[in-house]
DNA sequence: ATAACATTGTTGCAAATGCAACATGTATTT
DNA sequence: AAATACATGTTGCATTTGCAACAATGTTAT
């Protein structure tokens, strides 16, 4: 007698469960809350601006480009956010040289600085709050984790930036 | 005398220094690796409607908006995914009672087992290179840190779905 | 020297996404 | 019974996003 086979039955791992899409919906969760908090505190400035200003605070005098690569986003969208935070008045753009080259770099201006100042104090009880629910151990682990992870993708596929 | 103190400078935590945004990064370069390895080998389905897929596949008897929380799309989107799958032969839909609610649920077919059955043996080897860079526990504790990161915060924040 | 290529930034366009409003039908309240 | 609120799904619209093409400029190869 010969056994049935189901051969429509996948018995290996289903990408819903693995996880890379883990990452993805609890990147959602974030990305939801991060909006709900700026939808109450702060109507100057979306998350995405936010994230820009912070990442120009922490890294003196970069190119466009540069700041692509830091935020993961391409050349075109990185422009129009500057251009965003330019037309409100929290940057300025001069032009540079980088190995020979025009490029456009940003200086914070000063009511830059005041706005990223006062929504990362205003978000300081829920980044605490959010760490609480970790182990420091934990915290270390799973950051370590995400830095293997996007090491080891960024040695496969190419971002286009 | 008195020493200068600057109000500018923030001692507290940077928003692109959190695990949150760390997440949202990791979470990018997973979706660039994913729409890589789709352009090579699939131009039938998207990785969102495969995601899909695999989500009725390991789910049975949803209807949509059941669907849309499992996704963490809006309804309009979720809507919008099945219309397409269905239009492709991958999914049929019917109406069924919930609640005494007429709601649409789906079935895969045939064709939708298959190319769902084809795509996840075609990623097993990708998968199986990104756990490998990881020990057993800290894959446990990278999902179950994911898990409580989504558990609290659900607790905070409305998804509107 | 000239052609081919690389780097940086911009523009236009199309696809993805979220949100509000609507239609339909059910449950609850008064 | 009527009114109100809720649940489900759809449509329209605005925003976000990515990609390809382009312009301008510098580098490399032939």
């Amino acid at each position: 007698m010969i056994m049935p086979t189901n051969t429509d039955d996948i018995k290996i791992m289903h990408y819903t469960d693995s996880p890379s899409y883990e990452l993805e919906l609890t990147s959602r969760y974030c990305k939801a809350l991060l909006i709900q908090l700026f939808n109450q505190v702060c109507s100057e400035i979306s998350p995405e601006e936010f994230a820009v200003l912070d990442t120009l605070y922490c890294n003196k005098g970069l190119c466009q480009r540069d700041i692509a690569k830091l935020i993961l986003k391409d050349r075109a969208n990185t422009g129009r956010v500057l251009d965003s935070l330019e037309k409100k008045g929290f940057i300025k753009r001069y032009n540079d040289l980088k190995n020979n080259r025009m490029v456009r770099k940003t200086d914070i201006t000063k009511e830059g600085r005041e706005i990223l100042k006062e929504l990362t104090l205003r978000f300081q009880p829920i980044h605490e709050r959010m760490c609480k629910i970790f182990s420091n151990e934990d915290i270390l682990i799973l950051r370590a984790s995400l830095k293997k992870m996007r090491d080891a993708i960024s040695k496969i596929v190419d971002m286009h930036i």
